[in-house]
DNA sequence: GCCAACGTTGGC
DNA sequence: GCCAACGTTGGC
């Protein structure tokens, strides 16, 4: 083999609702870069700080809207740093327990990564045998991020190459 | 708008 | 540390 460094990419699912911010949102940003700000839940925050590298790549998942289901691929694009908007009284993320000496919240950046051919929509997803275990899935799961296993990213890209039908 | 499910808060 | 109350999420 090859001499190269051994590294691993670690897959995640971001949700969003396409209302605030859309995968096309993201893809319109200057260099298709966005700090992915206010998430308040410690178990999503501690993805961000502990568990995601710069490379990683994420799907876009569009929650709470008409078609719910995976919109686009997106890449880590930061380290984890404080979000600007837990310090701000006027945000609505604003969180008065926090402070610049001692941070709550943490973010990356993320950046547009790919296009997926075909939106994969939720129904798709629950269809999909190799996708049965997916945290997203499971009955009564909230968290806003979440890994995903190499097996269940390239069977989700493997979707999207065809239309639903 | 409904409701199941979950995380967080706060009284004790 | 327990647990009831509350707020939020997200599919439908």
């Amino acid at each position: 083999m090859a001499a190269r460094f051994f590294c691993t990419v670690n897959y995640w699912l971001f949700k969003s609702e396409p209302d605030v911010f859309s995968f096309a949102d993201l893809k319109a940003r200057p260099g298709g870069t966005e700090p992915w700000s206010g998430v308040r839940n410690f178990q999503a925050r501690n993805y961000m700080r502990d568990n995601m590298k710069v490379g990683d790549l994420a799907l876009f998942y569009h929650s709470s809207c008409p078609d719910p289901g995976v919109a686009g691929v997106m890449r880590i694009a930061s380290e984890p740093y404080p979000d600007p908007t837990q310090f701000k009284p006027s945000d609505e993320y604003f969180d008065p327990k926090a402070t610049e000496e001692k941070p709550i919240w943490i973010l990356v950046d993320v950046a547009w990564e790919k296009d997926l051919k075909h939106h994969v929509g939720l129904d798709r997803l629950r269809g999909e045998p190799a996708l049965e275990d997916m945290f997203i899935l499971r009955k009564g799961n909230r968290l806003s991020i979440t890994p995903v296993t190499a097996a269940e990213y390239k069977a989700i890209v493997k979707l999207s190459q065809t239309a639903a039908g």
